[in-house]
DNA sequence: CCGGGGAGAGACAATATGCCGCAGTAGCTG
DNA sequence: CAGCTACTGCGGCATATTGTCTCTCCCCGG
C-alpha cells in the first residue's frame, strides 16, 4: 500500500492482550506497529530500525521503563515519547517528562486519546487550533467502567479486594457491577 | 549573620494567610522570601531583584501562572521553580515540567517537602523511587478528577464544554471543580 | 465443627446529580 | 447602544447514587 510513508511506533507494552489491541488499532490507521515486551526487547528493536514515536508502559513486569527514556532519546532525540500506564501519579509523570518523555497518559485511554498525545506537538501555546476536532475523550462513566474492569481483573475477580483499593465501599461496587457498562 | 549568602525565593501566591505561614517558615531557615500575588507583582519582583528559587501557585486569582515559567527562565535559566497546587492533577504538572518548572507539589505540602522539592537537585538519577512501594491503581474519584482536568485543560478551561464532552451536567461539574481533588 | 473471608442483598440516611431558573459578564454585530 | 449568543456562578428542588450497617449463605483450611 504505502510501505515507507507509515510512520514508526515502537510498543513497549508487558500486557499482550492490550498490546495487541492497540497495535491493531494503530495499524488500522497507518501506522506501523512493532511490539515488545521488555526493555532489552525495546532496545533490540531500536537497534534494528528508526523510529518516530514511542509508547511505553510504565511498568514492565517488576521493571519501570523509565530508565528507558534517556537511551531512546539518546539514540533518536527526534523520537516522540509516550509514557502509558495503569498505576498513573504525579510523581512518576513528573519525573518522566524530566527524562524526557513528550507526554504522559493514565490508562484506560482509548486509541483515539492515545494518538492524540502522541501527536500533539505541543498544545502549550504553539497551535492556537489544534486539529483534534473529531476525537472526544471518553466520558466520566465509561472511563470509570473501565477502570474497574481493568482493577477488577487484576484481583481476579475478588470485589471486596478490589473495592479497598478503588476506595469505594463494597456494597457500592457491587451495585455498579450489576448494572450494565455504560455506552459512551 | 551572613545577610548577602541568604539565598532568594520568589514566592507567587494568592492566599495571603498561606503566603505569610510560608514566608515565615522559610525566612525562619535562613532564605530572603520576596511575595507577591499575581502575575504582574511577580515580574516586578523580578526585575528589582535576581532569584535563586521560585515557588509558583498554580491558581493565582482567575488566572494560571504557567505562563510566568516562561518568563521567569527566560530572565533567569539557572531559577529552580516549583509548583505549588491545591488542585494538582498529572495535567497540568505534565505541562509545568514541559514549559521548564522542576517540580511540582500538591498542597497541603509543609515546609520540609516544599524546601525538598525546591531543592533537590534532580531525583531522576536516584533512580530506585518507582518500585519502591506495591504499586496500586487510583481510586476511582482520583481518576475522574484527573481526566475531568485533563479534558478541561484540552478545552482551555471552559466547563460548559468540558461538560458536554464528558456527558456531564455542567451543574455537576461545575460542583466537583470547586472540590478538592482526593487525596489519594 | 469452627473461624475467616467473600458474596448477595435489604433498609435507611447522607450525598451527589440532573435540571430548572436567574443574574452577571463578555464579545459580536447591525 | 440594543440585541444576540455563550459562559459562569449559584440557589432550589426532586431524584438517583452512595455509605453504612446488618443478616444470610457459601467455601475453605484447620
Amino acid at each position: 500500500m504505502m510501505p515507507d510513508s507509515m510512520p514508526q511506533i515502537l510498543l513497549v507494552e508487558d500486557d499482550e492482550v492490550f498490546a495487541r489491541v492497540v497495535s491493531r488499532a494503530l495499524t488500522l490507521r497507518e501506522f506501523e506497529v512493532s511490539h515488545g515486551s521488555t526493555s532489552e526487547q525495546a532496545l533490540d528493536l531500536l537497534k534494528a530500525k528508526s523510529f518516530d514515536y514511542a509508547i511505553l508502559d510504565l511498568n514492565l513486569g517488576g521493571e519501570t521503563s523509565l530508565s528507558l527514556i534517556p537511551e531512546l532519546k539518546q539514540r533518536n532525540s527526534a523520537l516522540r515519547i509516550l509514557i502509558l500506564t495503569g498505576y498513573a501519579s504525579i510523581t512518576t509523570a513528573v519525573e518522566a517528562i524530566k527524562l524526557g518523555a513528550d507526554n504522559y497518559l493514565a490508562k484506560p485511554a482509548d486509541t483515539d486519546e492515545i494518538l492524540n498525545a502522541l501527536l500533539t506537538v505541543d498544545e502549550s501555546e504553539t497551535a492556537p487550533v489544534a486539529e483534534h476536532a473529531v476525537m472526544e475523550p471518553m466520558s466520566v462513566k465509561r472511563l470509570e467502567w473501565e477502570h474497574i474492569q481493568k482493577v477488577l481483573n487484576e484481583n481476579d475477580g475478588n470485589i471486596s479486594a478490589t473495592a479497598r483499593q478503588l476506595k469505594m465501599h463494597r456494597r457500592t461496587l457491587q451495585r455498579k457491577l450489576q448494572k450494565r457498562p455504560v455506552a459512551k
